[in-house]
RNA sequence: GGGCCUGUAGCUCAACGGUCAGAGCAGGGCGCUCAUAACGCCUUGGUUGGGGGUUCGAGUCCCUCCGGGCCUACCA
């Protein structure tokens, strides 16, 4: 039994989510961390609210609550919606925890001890109005190369010309309006990346079973221009983790707080310890998932991410291990997909476009969208959710292959041959030729389920799924009950164990209808099938079964055109 | 500007440099009647974005052009 620790990218506070960003990474790790469930390993699968930072703070004052207030409420409604997903995290932590904190400090300080941090002083822009410093991209003006008036201090969008705040003309602040800026001096801590480059450089070489898109995006960071860069850990913010240097102050950071870049990560770790507290477990149950002088040296840690995070998660976050010179856990596969797009356009929370995952949940069931977003992930290219296309593949693969296979057993076995699992005949040529299909089908399932092959992982359980109907179609029960009734007992047998052993199968990718399948072969028992042969005899002569309700229903063309009007435009 | 990804059938996607470029859906034909008008079998459909090159052999490698997307370090 092996022991897996594993991470999704842990959702910004400042809304709720769309469907790009859960197919992205907690819809995957979920796949994944189930899926390592059922074949029995020890799995901690974390996931927790990224609560630091401007945009909470500016959300916060925008619903007019103070900001701890505002995440507090938000981190219910996320893990609320999470379990309406069926996110089977072990602990929906957060990135405010005194955990987190105290961590977070922690590290700052082993980073400061071993030489690794530099106190810079910057000149940055303060909104006199708003009180507060304001990031490049918070200041607004007219772009000096193209007259663009909405330009902002980061970089004009409209001509793509890179800027400094200063460039602006009429600078103005983006929250405020306020044109009342001034530049004053700040001193931050950076953390010297550059002296880690090396490590860095020579753990990522190492890692050659990563996807492309994960060591391309490494690389290009570590050799584009001048190479890796320092970077800047903290802000002049009012919300965040108090600059510490340990647990003692750090004497000319006062009220300044990290960088949530630099605390989000951090808090992969303190989640851990989060869910230890919430389960009254000593600190030695958490850190042997992440210290390996405590127990997690055999531990694989996998994370999962969008495009977006890659930086932070392949340099500066093992930047920050490294440089503490304690022995954490670093990741040993980072799983990273690229985005889904929203009817051609992309999914934007800013502007309200595409499916969020509370609507998403208010028009179906979680395992509609789960079947979709997952044998859709963009692993290898962005992808693009259609209605047309979801309703195509959920009524097809969902209700046409998967739930009209267990009607038509369930309902054909209650009505010819009673209500438990017949045992007359015994199996022949037919079954013997499924099982050998259906035993190649499943050890290819697993190694791609193993690989994060996700699309591929589906289109295999789709093909499993789709064998059932073919054997029923050449065993034809239907005629064998009026010549040969024992002979289609023994076919009623074999399907029945087959909608069990498809449950167990499919649990990962759509575990409500998996636990149905379940309930109603009466099989409490969803040990994985090791050995076909065995399985398919698991419900043996006489064991009571119930026709359950359909599985999945039909997406209408009515439903389709509706849905499709009421997300064309901007979320209310 | 630089970097990376991407372009394959009407649609969504596969194909360690090596049979005739495959699969699902959609389309067409046939079969079955247990089932959610579901299922099964057969089948139409591609000058792999254009052009050049390397190679015994290129969807795959190189160059170039065209299109789409992402990143570019103070949003997170």
């Amino acid at each position: 039994m092996a022991r897996i620790l594993i991470t999704s990218a842990i959702p910004y506070i400042n809304g709720i989510k769309h469907l790009g960003n859960l197919v992205g990474s907690q819809l995957p790790a979920d796949l994944y961390a189930r899926y390592q469930r059922s074949r029995g390993h020890e799995v901690l699968f974390l996931c927790a609210t990224d609560e630091h930072g401007t945009p909470a703070e500016l959300a916060a004052a925008k619903a007019g609550q103070p900001v701890d207030e505002f995440c507090a409420q938000m981190h219910a409604v996320q893990k609320e919606i999470a379990e309406g997903f069926r996110l089977s995290f072990d602990h929906f932590g957060r990135s405010s925890s005194a955990r987190n904190r105290a961590l977070t400090q922690h590290f700052a300080g082993r980073l400061a001890d071993n030489g690794l941090i530099e106190e810079v002083s910057e000149r940055q822009v303060f909104s006199i109005d708003d009180n507060r410093f304001l990031p490049d991209r918070y200041i607004t003006g007219t772009c000096p190369n193209c007259g663009y008036t909405q330009a902002r201090g980061d970089q004009c969008e409209n001509c793509t010309k890179q800027l400094d705040p200063t460039d602006l003309i009429d600078p103005r602040s983006a929250i405020s309006g306020s044109t009342r800026l001034e530049v004053r001096e700040t001193k931050h801590l950076f953390l010297r990346q550059r002296a880690l480059r090396d490590r860095l450089e020579a753990w990522i070489d190492s890692k050659t079973d990563w996807p492309v898109l994960t060591t391309s995006i490494a690389k290009k960071w570590l050799y584009d221009g001048d190479g890796l860069q320092d970077r800047g850990i903290t802000r002049d913010l009012h919300w965040g983790v108090p600059v510490m240097r340990g647990d003692r102050p750090w004497p000319g950071m006062e009220g300044k707080v990290f960088y949530v870049w630099f605390d989000a990560p951090i808090e992969y770790i303190a989640c851990a310890a989060e869910w230890a507290d919430a389960h009254g477990y000593a600190d030695s149950a958490w850190e042997r998932w992440w210290r390996t002088d405590k127990g997690a040296e055999d531990v694989r840690y996998v994370q999962f991410m969008g495009k977006d995070n890659v930086p932070f998660h392949t340099l500066s976050f093992p930047a920050t291990i490294m440089g503490s010179g304690e022995p954490w856990k670093l990741v040993d596969y980072i799983k990273s997909f690229n985005y889904l797009n929203y009817d051609g356009g992309q999914f934007s929370t800013s502007q309200g476009r595409g499916v969020f995952m509370d609507q998403a949940l208010q028009v179906l069931p979680a395992d509609y969208w789960r079947w979709w977003l997952l044998s859709h992930a963009p692993e290898n290219s962005d992808a693009e959710f259609t209605w047309e296309n979801f309703q195509a593949s959920v009524n097809k693969d969902l209700a046409d292959v998967l739930g009209n296979f267990v009607s038509r057993v369930t309902k054909f076995a209650a009505t010819k041959l009673g209500d438990t699992v017949p045992g007359g005949g015994a199996p022949g040529p037919l079954e013997t030729a499924l099982i050998a299909d259906l035993g190649a089908r499943v050890r290819e399932y697993e190694a791609l389920m193993e690989a994060m092959e996700v699309r591929k992982a589906a289109a295999e359980l789709r093909g499993i799924w789709v064998i059932g109907n073919e054997y029923l179609q050449a065993a034809a029960p239907w005629s064998a009950i009026k010549t040969d009734p024992a002979r289609a007992e023994a076919i009623v047998r074999l399907a029945l164990n087959l909608i069990r052993v498809y449950a167990i199968l499919s649990q990962p990718f759509i575990p409500d209808a998996a636990q149905a399948m379940l309930a109603a072969m009466g099989s409490p028992d969803a040990q994985w099938p090791d050995h076909i042969g065995s399985a398919l005899t698991a419900l043996p002569p006489g064991h009571a079964f119930t026709v359950p309700e359909n599985l999945f229903r039909k997406i209408t063309d009515e439903e389709r055109a509706d849905w499709q009007t009421r997300f064309a435009g901007v979320r209310t």
